[in-house]
DNA sequence: CCTTAGACTGTGGTTGGACCACACACCCCC
DNA sequence: GGGGGTGTGTGGTCCAACCACAGTCTAAGG
């Protein structure tokens, strides 16, 4: 086993047992090496890692926001997974688009009518209504339909939408680029979203799934994406 | 931006645009050193990241397997990081297990009759058979679900499937321990393995989804995690 | 007494160099 | 022609130093 692997192991044990805790910070790199009779060389690798897991987050200086401190963000940390992987076409892009049906439709069927998460998702709508810019438009999108995930009160479901999104961003910037006309379809997202909303406030969650499935894979089928996503 | 982020930066950039390629061969890491004019150690940083991403594999040596390749193993990552997520107490086991019901159900209902995946779910099934130990039996199950889940032929279903399954692998083991009578328990588990793939080559999806989501939350139900998973 | 400009301390960030273990490839010697 | 030692290049590890940053403490000045 390689040394950073044994700091690895070491960090997790403390966050298994509970020693380490959501905002907890870490000892410091060079005492963490002496304590564990390795270089800070080796430290810092792990420490690497474990960011790039979104499990930490290190921070120069001093005060509160300093050293290395426990976080949770599984949406980084699955979500450049996947784009790395997007980016050896290991993942085709049509497979990341019917999971990300799969998992909002899921999501739509099973949220809570009365989820705080809607009422974000209400005001988002409302933001959505009177906005320029396309990027804002869709960066508004994003988090509605996070929130709409949020909804249903499963944080992994959540956490890997958010990363499926990450995944393809950059893709889907690309693609809303070549629509034939942005007005028209941003118009029509709306209109969807809304029946969305709706749908679930009314607990109809059958149909607040079918509406989700469609919304998605019309846009990207309007975008061009190929039959199947 | 840190450094070695600028290095993460590069070898995505060369992952994107197809100059690196499944099974191509980073730079030394001097080279890639001296070529980016950063040092060693920050190159040494980017490397263990993608590492840790599943996206690159460092071997000392010489010959054909020493150096860094660029692999794909997106279930490393992922998993990993689910598990890691799941230590921090920020992910439920509970959510775990009805995300992985989702997925298999869904790959379950879309898996295709003739799917070469499904002859190593039935070899897999035979060898289950005649099995003693307990150890043995779950790792034929993992890769029995797995099957399952490539015949859908949705790489990053499978992916997280995968990692889903690495993430409560410990958890897993523990709580077959405490099962009242572990050989009752599989003789069930493979008759219901047989039903699941019957159904699947049937054609009929409908069936084998709703066997699957039985099949797992019976399973933990069984050893008693809470009601909902 | 209060204010403020400076030094101090501890944090991560980065660098260069050194040495090790490993595994293949080559070459000399038998 | 065959076999063992050597050469070369790889990642793995460690060390010592320096930098930038930010909060804290201190001492000088009002």
């Amino acid at each position: 086993m390689r040394t950073h692997q044994l700091v690895l192991q070491w960090i997790e044990d403390q966050l298994s047992s509970g020693e380490l805790t959501l905002g907890g910070r870490l000892p410091a790199e060079r005492s963490l090496a002496e304590q564990l009779h390795v270089s800070r060389t080796s430290v810092r690798e792990a420490i690497r890692v474990m960011e790039a897991m979104g499990v930490v987050r290190a921070g120069v200086g001093s005060g509160p926001d300093a050293g290395t401190v426990v976080i949770a963000d599984p949406t980084a940390a699955l979500g450049s997974a996947l784009r790395l992987h997007v980016a050896t076409s290991h993942l085709p892009v049509k497979d990341i688009v019917e999971t990300r049906v799969l998992l909002e439709s899921w999501a739509a069927s099973r949220a809570h009518p009365d989820a705080p998460a809607l009422a974000e998702a209400a005001s988002l709508l409302e933001q959505m209504e009177n906005c320029s810019g396309t990027e804002e438009f869709l960066a508004l999108d994003v988090r509605f339909h996070l929130a709409l995930a949020d909804a249903a009160g499963n944080a992994v479901v959540s956490a890997m939408m958010g990363s499926l999104r990450e995944a393809i961003q950059a893709y889907a910037g690309r693609i809303t680029g070549s629509l034939p006309d942005w007005d028209a379809t941003a118009a029509r997202l709306r209109a969807e979203h809304r029946g969305i909303l709706a749908a679930i406030k009314d607990g109809d969650g059958g149909s607040a799934s079918q509406l989700v499935a469609d919304h998605i894979e019309g846009y990207y089928a309007e975008a061009g994406l190929g039959a199947g996503a």
